[in-house]
DNA sequence: ACGCGATTGTTAATCCTATCACAATCGCAC
DNA sequence: GTGCGATTGTGATAGGATTAACAATCGCGT
């Protein structure tokens, strides 16, 4: 343990944790690699290796309490304690975000929403209440802000992301179709379902309409 | 060209397009590697690698016509076409997706709605009717479908997708917070903000609240 | 208390991806 | 028309990531 993490172990790691949450609900207490990579569709050598990374989880002979490995998963990405987000842009999207019961069950919650127009500035979404963009400096500074999420139109989007890191705030959820550009310090993830769709038509593409192989 | 080409390249042809599309739109004709590397943050030599494994587009001394190269990456990536798909779920999440502007204009046309709710088969969303699951295999038939997306919750994730498989849907994008299985001629994507935040957090949290550091 | 099947943690080998570096060649200036 | 700065396409190289393989060791049954 205690080497330099590759990125992309980082990234699977909320995988296993969602799978072993699902596993514990359906009342398994243990499970091997074996039977978890089969699940997810990883190999069990990745899984250990992965795990192995943080320290030694399991047991020889048994495998992983389910529970256990869960809790320590959740804790070395830091999901034992409460993430706050702002939104930025409050239109379709983000109003649909700002409801959306799926990040505060799994403690990420929404503590501010910003919009620049006017008609929607003071109004209500839930118990938050839109605030202009000139207050996005105030605000962050009263409520921490750990993270921003990007729901702006996309030629409005780096403009917002340099105001959000202006003020402090290190990670971003970007919605918005477009490549952001961030000072190094800066997290950023993107969701892009259409990016997702462009990458798989190539595979559709090139197994016919009726050509099961590959 | 013509080699195997690998995932990884395939998933950021996309992202090219996308800039290149946004540079045309700005009345930007001509581009190095150099100068799109620098805009998408990836090195200038990636970019030529990638690309060399479909041909040689660009100009030595030059660069690349920007309107040429994104219908040529567009090409490959066979959105020269329209993509059909059909949405299961017709919830919160599903109506969204139902009348979202973004899909139609990239070539994805949602053509059919399924849900098992008594009470919203045969409601119309836009200009589609909500159909029964029963129908899934009369309609696959009659409407080519090409896509079908999972917006049902987590525990009927699954189901649904035997369900889209067994009637030869061979792309799919799940936003149920579920690793599905599939056999291997189906394509997944999965569309997941929370599992993006949850690996965001490992790094957040490892750059104190004031440390511009890495 | 001991042996055995199971399963981990980890080292070594393989495979894959990204970067480097440069010959080939383009357009333009003069 | 020649020379020069710019930029591509690519073979070689370095750098990561995944898989394979096995010694270490656990729990259980007897
Ligand atoms: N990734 C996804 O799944 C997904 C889905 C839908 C939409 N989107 C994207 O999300 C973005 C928003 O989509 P939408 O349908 O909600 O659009 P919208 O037009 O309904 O809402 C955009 C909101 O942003 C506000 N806004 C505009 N410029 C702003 C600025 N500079 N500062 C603060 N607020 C500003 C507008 O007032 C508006 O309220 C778009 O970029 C869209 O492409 C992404
Ligand atoms: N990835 C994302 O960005 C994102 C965002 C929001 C929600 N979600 C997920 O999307 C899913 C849907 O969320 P929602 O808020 O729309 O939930 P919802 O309960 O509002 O809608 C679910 C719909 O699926 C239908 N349904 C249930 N079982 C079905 C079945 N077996 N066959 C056909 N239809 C069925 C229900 O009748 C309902 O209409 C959930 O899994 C949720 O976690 C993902």
């Amino acid at each position: 343990m205690s080497e330099r993490i590759p990125e992309v172990v980082v990234r699977r790691l909320p995988i296993y944790a969602r799978a072993l949450g699902q596993l514990e609900a359906r009342g398994v207490a243990v499970i091997s690699s074996l039977d978890l990579g089969r699940l997810l569709g990883v190999t069990p050598a990745q899984i250990r290796k992965d795990l192995s990374y943080f320290g030694e989880f399991g047991k020889q002979g048994t495998g992983y309490d389910v529970a256990h490995l869960k809790r320590e998963i959740r804790r070395i990405l830091g999901l034992d304690r409460e993430w706050r987000m702002a939104i930025v842009g409050v239109g379709r999207l983000g109003r649909a975000i700002a409801s959306y019961p799926g990040f505060a069950s799994e403690g990420f919650r929404v503590v501010a929403l910003f919009d620049n127009d006017p008609a929607k500035i003071g109004t209500t979404i839930g118990d938050l209440v839109v605030r202009s963009m000139d207050e996005l400096a105030k605000v962050a500074a009263d409520e921490r802000i750990d993270i921003g999420i990007v729901a702006v139109p996309a030629d409005q989007g780096q403009e917002v992301v340099d105001k959000l890191v202006a003020v402090g705030v290190t990670g971003l959820l970007n919605y918005a179709p477009i490549t952001i550009s961030v000072p190094p310090h800066v997290r950023v993830r993107d969701v892009d379902p259409v990016v997702a769709l462009q990458s798989m038509t190539y595979y559709l593409k090139h197994s016919g309409p009726d050509d099961p192989a590959s």
